[in-house]
DNA sequence: CTGTAACTGATAATACTTTTCAATTAGCAG
DNA sequence: CTGCTAATTGAAAAGTATTATCAGTTACAG
């Protein structure tokens, strides 16, 4: 077991969470790649060493892992796709994390500006042709505040 | 009909689509509304000036506006969820729209102060608790750019 | 060891989206 | 105005992703 490895499994362990053999190969999985892994990708992996794992406990560890925080969940967990009118503008999100509710809004033109600097500097890094960015902040509107959120 | 409205239908005109009154209805839901909506809640709304119209045309509208930019599509479309190690330190994330890559990388002090202080506007002018960010730029990464997207 | 609550995996259920295809229709030519 | 035709629609089915149920198994505290 890598000591990567081990920082996760005793957090499990430390938050009271058993360890069972199912939990520790997800884990080496997802420590045992750079990439950004979908559920499948690491279902598949996990089965080659591993064979008969439950899908069902892939899914069931990484949403553990990620409430956790012991792994990076990529995406506002957020009911995905919603549209609006009026794309013209650029424009940036707001995201109720409760609710679901959008605002938009423009980011100032100074980030903006940065911004654009950043995309010249990764582009070069990373070979990247970067056609957008999107700026995203997650929290929680006034009525989900007081209200335990009331889901969309 | 609204003059936002006609904007939409012309344009649709424009590139040779036919000017049913299902895509009219669909265009107007959205028009009408100032929130981000979910295709089911489009449906909903459409279905009540125009019971009978299928959910799947509502998608195809959809997708159609979404292609030819008439509306807003929000979270770029990658495949959502996936996990990788390495959640403790805050980072940000280059997405390949061709294979669904992602690089992460750390933004550079300078915007990471302009956001923090953006935050604090937006929370004061929405009314949000703001509880995190999210900068994500999308791309093409090297291999997509020359092979036409081989998808995951 | 033993007992038990936590955990697993097969199955089913749910949810969302796309495909298929026969019937309908928008919009053009005449 | 017709009449034609390719585009479009909607019902149904299929595909895909995720979650719930539940009987059997297992990690681990005592
Ligand atoms: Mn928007
Ligand atoms: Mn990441
Ligand atoms: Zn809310
Ligand atoms: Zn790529």
């Amino acid at each position: 077991m890598k000591p990567s490895d081990r920082n996760i499994t005793t957090a499990l362990r430390r938050h009271g969470y058993k360890l069972t053999p199912q939990r520790c190969a997800v884990v080496h999985a997802i420590t045992s790649s750079q990439d950004h892994l979908t559920p499948t990708a690491i279902f598949e992996k996990v089965s080659q060493n591993h064979p008969g794992i439950g899908l069902v406990t892939v899914y069931r560890t990484l949403k553990l892992l990620a409430e956790l925080e012991l792994i990076c969940e990529l995406h506002t967990g957020g009911n995905c796709p919603s549209y609006t009118a009026g794309t013209s503008h650029h424009h940036h999100h707001l995201v109720c994390s409760g609710c679901g509710k959008v605002v938009d809004f423009a980011s100032p033109r100074l980030i903006e500006h940065n911004v654009v600097e950043l995309e010249g500097r990764l582009s070069r890094e990373s070979g990247f042709r970067i056609d957008d960015h999107l700026l995203e902040f997650t929290g929680l509107c006034q009525l989900c505040q007081k209200a335990p959120a009331s889901s969309v």
